[in-house]
DNA sequence: CTTCTTATTGTAACTTTGTGGCGTTAATGA
DNA sequence: TCATTAACGCCACAAAGTTACAATAAGAAG
């Protein structure tokens, strides 16, 4: 049977953060904006548990560091695949750009659960240094 | 002016791991594989140095790993897009898919160097059991 | 072949990222 | 209000990756 889930303040804060920002965010990026209000490892938790949910996206970026973005089109359990994550190889921002596109074809024998673009650059304001 | 490279011994190494292999490795695989000929730094230095020449693609996949993988349709300093880098959830590797599809146009101000498809899912004999 | 320059290596110490165990706290349903 | 147990905080730990520095060895020059 399912285990249940309770409405914490820990995932409240989190939320508000997520809410609170129009990129994709790390782990680090979220326990410095809660300030010591809710524990390191207790942040791993509930980001797990966001994305086990269907709630967030988990991107891994380019520098090896895993970022987090609300979902937006997608269905509880079933992420949209016409997505793109693009990396700002200058701030080292992550952000999600809704795009139109087929997932490539897969080899034969090959299953696929999720599929997106992955795309690295430069933001405008890095562009403009 | 450019900064001189020197053909080593622990390049070499490194370099004839990935000729014995299809799939992307990661840099644990490396060190492995090498059984002590050549130091851990040595072969982050080493990778880092390939990624620089345009000699190999880095792919961060969905389990925090960074994985390499020669470039063939590369050429230097300019990654070829119609590329996918499918992850296998099940024996968790990561192989390099040659596809064809265009990147996804970017809004205003953006610019890109590099996109990919990142995708997924379950291998052939994953698949099987 | 010897010498010089400096790119590269190995070693150690350290930072960052992420996980597992455990006793305590508090969100929910009765 | 009380009982259940999901979730929390804290600790220790594992794995990934970086930095500093002295020693080594490519490659060029003589």
């Amino acid at each position: 049977m399912e285990k249940q889930r309770r409405n914490t303040k820990g995932k409240q804060l989190v939320m508000e953060v997520f809410q609170h920002e129009a990129g994709a965010l790390c782990h680090a990026d979220i326990v410095q904006r809660l300030a010591g209000k809710v524990d390191r490892v207790t942040v791993y938790r509930i980001l797990q548990g966001f994305f086990d949910e269907g709630v967030v996206h988990k991107i891994s970026a380019e520098n090896g560091k895993t970022y987090y973005a609300l979902c937006h089109d997608c269905s509880a359990g079933q992420h949209a695949d016409n997505h793109a994550h693009f990396y700002c190889m200058g701030c080292k921002t992550v952000l999600c750009l809704e795009v139109t596109g087929q997932p490539p074809q897969l080899p034969q024998g090959y299953s696929a659960a999720e599929a997106s673009w992955l795309i690295s650059g430069y933001c405008p304001s890095c562009n403009a240094v």
